[in-house]
RNA sequence: UGGGGCGUCGCCAAGUGGUAAGGCAGUGGAUUUUGAUUCCACCAUGCGGAGGUUCGAAUCCUCCCGCCCCAGCCA
C-alpha cells in the first residue's frame, strides 16, 4: 500500500486544486462529495458533468460520493424519477455503494434545528401573504422592508411553527423566515424562507409532513449531516453561499462543509433545461424521455452512446467558472472515438439498389470471409454469402457522376468489400426514369478484393446479398434542433423537422439480426448503430447512434 | 444605478511575474479493401480595451467595456 498522496490522473481543474490543497493542509481526513439531484425529471448530459466531477473527485482522492435526493418539494417529485436517476448514474458507470440518502431522511432533525433558530431569535414565523413578502423584499437596487411579524416573541414563534407542523394552517398561510438583513445587497439574505406549508403527499414521507424545508435550509445542513467536505454546485448558487455559510455557522451541525461553484454544461444545437425537456415529452415533439434525440441519459443510452464516451467527453471539456457553450461536435468526436475502437463492423445497405452480376452463374452462392474489426484481429471473422443478385447503397451509384465521384457509374469498376471487382454495364430504369437496377459484370480473378494484375479501383463499397440479407428498419437521427443556439423560450420554432428519418426497407447481413447481443456495431461506411429496444428478430429495428465522419459529403457541400 | 461572477485561437481550456499547453473544428499531405481509422504538418508577436508598475506582465495596479446570475413559499 502506498502512502503517497493521491494525485488525480484526470484533467486538473480549480476544484481539484482546492481539494488537493485542503488535503495537503490536512483539513480533512477523507474527501466527501455528493451528487444531489431533485427527483423531478430525468438526468441529462449536463448532469453527467456534475456526476463525473463529484464521483470522480471522490475516486481520485480516495474519498466517497453520496447520491442524495434533494426531495424537499413534494409537489414536483416522483418515485419514477428516483428510480430513473439511480439507473442512469449506474449506467454512466458510477457507484454510490450504500451511500444513497434523501434530504427527507433529515426532516425531523432539520425541524428541531429550526426551532433552535427560533429560540435564538434567528428565525420567525411570518403571516404575510406571498404577495406581501414579494412586495416588501425590495428590488435589486432598493432595500426591502422588515415584516411586521419580524419581532414576535420566541414563545409565539415556537407556538406558531409547531402549529404549522401540526397542520393547523392552509398552504401559504405562514412561512418560517430566517432573520438576517432586509437591506442586504444579496437578496438571498433578505430574510429567506426556511419552511413553507405544503399539504402534499411526499413520495418518501407520505403525509407525515405538511411543512417542508426550502432548498437553502435543507441543502447545507444535509451536507453537514453527511459529512460532505466539498459541496459542488453550479454558478447560479454563488449568491446562496453566504446564506449556506450563515446557516452552517448558526446551527449545531456536525461538520462544516464548503460550497464551490462551477459553470454548467451548455451544448450547441441542444437545450438542457428541465422545463424544455419536460415540454418536449409532454407536447409529443419526441417519443418520450428516452427518445434517442433527447439529451437525457436515457435518450443517449437508447441512441447507443457508450457511457465511456460521455465520461471522456466531460473529461475533455474541463471544469471552470466561465459560462460556455461546447460544440456538440466535441461530443460526437468522443462517441466516434469510443465506437471506432469497440464496435464490430458489419455490412448493411440503408437504401437498397439491386445489382445483378450478369456473368455470375445463376443459383450459385459462395461464402466470403470478412473481418469483424480492422484494427483488432481478436474480434475474429465471419462469413458472408455472395450471389448473382446483390444490393448496394443507392448513393453509391450515379448514372451521370460529377467529377471526383469514385463510386459506381456506367463503365467504372469498383470493389465490393471482401468480394470482387465489379464493372457497371448499364442502368435499368422504370417508367418514371428512376434507376431501379444496375447490371454489372464481375472479375472472378479478384475474389477477396484484389486484382492479380495489380490494377486498382478508387472505391470499395459495402453490399449485401439479395437472397440471404434481411429486411430491417433503421432510424436515422439528426440534431433535434436546427438552430445552433435554440431559443429556450420558443424552442418549438427551432425544432429540426428532419431530426428523424425512418428507413423501412434497409437490408442487413444476417449476422446483424441473429444472436442476442445488443452491442453497438459499425455498418461499414455508414456509421454506428444499435438495436432499438423495440427490436425483435422478426422485426429488426436499429437506431443510428452517429454517422461516420464524411469528408466526401463535406466536399460535395462546398461545390 | 444594488449584490455576486466571468472575459486567453471558430468552440472548450491550461496558464498564478520569466517571455501563450492540450483537445475539438479547420487546412495541407502520407497510408488505407470503410471518401472511415491511423499518421505527419500547419493553425494566437497574441491573452476584452486603455494606461501604469517591472529588466520582463495573460499573470500585479488603475480606469473603462462586454457578458452571465439574483427580486420563487423552485432547485
Amino acid at each position: 500500500m502506498s502512502t503517497e498522496p493521491v494525485v488525480a490522473e484526470a484533467g486538473r481543474d480549480f476544484i481539484r486544486d482546492i481539494v488537493q490543497a485542503d488535503l495537503d493542509a490536512g483539513r480533512y481526513k477523507e474527501i466527501v462529495t455528493r451528487f444531489p439531484p431533485e427527483p423531478n425529471g430525468y438526468l441529462h448530459i449536463g448532469h453527467a458533468k456534475s456526476i463525473a466531477l463529484n464521483f470522480g473527485i471522490a475516486q481520485e482522492f480516495g474519498g466517497h460520493c453520496n447520491l442524495r435526493f434533494d426531495d424537499t418539494n413534494p409537489t414536483k417529485e416522483e418515485q419514477e424519477y428516483i428510480d430513473s436517476i439511480q439507473a442512469d448514474v449506474h449506467w454512466l458507470g458510477f457507484d454510490w455503494g450504500k451511500n444513497v440518502f434523501y434530504a427527507s431522511d433529515y426532516f425531523e432533525r432539520l425541524y428541531e434545528w429550526a426551532e433552535g433558530l427560533i429560540r435564538g431569535s434567528l428565525a420567525y414565523v411570518d403571516d404575510q401573504s406571498q404577495e406581501e413578502i414579494r412586495a416588501t423584499r425590495g428590488t435589486l437596487t432598493e432595500p426591502g422592508k422588515n415584516s411586521p411579524f419580524r419581532d414576535r416573541s420566541v414563545e409565539e414563534n415556537l407556538d406558531l411553527f409547531r402549529r404549522m407542523r401540526a397542520g393547523e394552517f392552509p398552504n401559504g398561510a405562514r412561512v418560517l423566515r430566517a432573520k438576517i438583513d432586509m437591506a442586504s445587497g444579496n437578496i438571498n439574505l433578505r430574510d429567506p424562507v426556511l419552511y413553507r406549508i405544503l399539504h402534499a403527499h411526499h413520495p418518501r414521507t407520505g403525509n407525515k409532513w405538511c411543512i417542508y424545508p426550502s432548498y437553502d435550509y435543507a441543502h447545507g445542513q444535509s451536507d453537514a449531516i453527511e459529512g460532505v467536505t466539498h459541496s459542488i454546485c453550479t454558478l447560479e448558487f454563488e449568491d446562496h453561499r453566504p446564506l449556506y455559510d450563515w446557516l452552517i455557522e448558526k446551527l449545531p451541525v456536525p461538520s462544516r462543509p464548503r460550497q464551490y461553484e462551477f459553470a454548467r454544461l451548455n451544448l450547441t444545437y441542444t437545450l438542457l433545461s428541465k422545463r424544455v425537456l419536460t415540454q418536449l415529452v409532454r407536447d409529443g415533439h419526441v417519443a418520450g424521455w428516452d427518445d434517442p434525440r433527447m439529451p437525457t441519459m436515457a435518450g443517449l443510452k437508447r441512441r447507443g452512446v457508450p457511457p465511456a464516451a460521455i465520461r471522456e467527453f466531460v473529461k475533455r471539456i474541463g471544469v471552470a467558472k466561465a459560462n460556455s457553450v461546447v460544440d456538440v461536435g466535441m461530443l460526437e468526436f468522443c462517441i466516434r472515438e469510443e465506437l471506432n475502437r469497440t464496435a464490430q463492423r458489419r455490412m448493411a445497405v440503408l437504401r437498397p439498389l439491386k445489382v445483378v452480376i450478369e456473368n455470375y452463374p445463376e443459383g450459385q452462392v459462395e461464402e466470403l470471409e470478412a473481418v469483424n474489426h480492422p484494427d483488432d484481429p481478436s474480434a475474429g471473422t465471419r462469413k458472408i454469402a455472395f450471389g448473382r443478385e446483390l444490393y448496394i447503397e443507392r448513393d453509391d451509384f450515379m448514372e451521370n457522376p460529377p467529377k471526383k465521384f469514385f463510386r459506381l457509374s456506367p463503365g467504372t469498376e469498383v470493389r465490393l468489400r471482401y468480394a470482387y471487382f465489379i464493372k457497371c454495364r448499364e442502368a435499368i430504369k422504370n417508367a418514371a426514369g428512376e434507376v431501379v437496377e444496375v447490371r454489372c459484370t464481375y472479375d472472378p480473378a479478384t475474389r477477396g478484393g484484389n486484382a492479380p494484375d495489380g490494377r486498382k479501383v478508387k472505391a470499395t463499397m459495402h453490399w449485401v446479398p439479395a437472397a440471404q440479407s434481411r429486411v430491417a428498419e433503421v432510424r436515422v437521427y439528426n440534431q433535434l434542433f436546427a438552430n445552433p443556439s435554440p431559443s429556450a423560450a420558443n424552442f418549438a420554432a427551432d425544432l429540426n423537422p428532419e431530426s428523424l428519418e425512418v428507413l423501412r426497407d434497409a437490408r442487413v447481413e444476417p449476422s446483424i439480426v441473429e444472436g442476442s447481443s445488443n452491442e453497438p456495431m459499425q455498418f461499414e461506411r455508414q456509421g454506428y448503430f444499435v438495436r432499438d429496444r423495440a427490436f425483435t428478430p422478426e422485426r429488426p429495428v436499429f437506431n443510428r447512434t452517429i454517422g461516420l465522419r464524411d469528408t466526401f459529403a463535406k466536399e460535395v457541400g462546398k461545390g
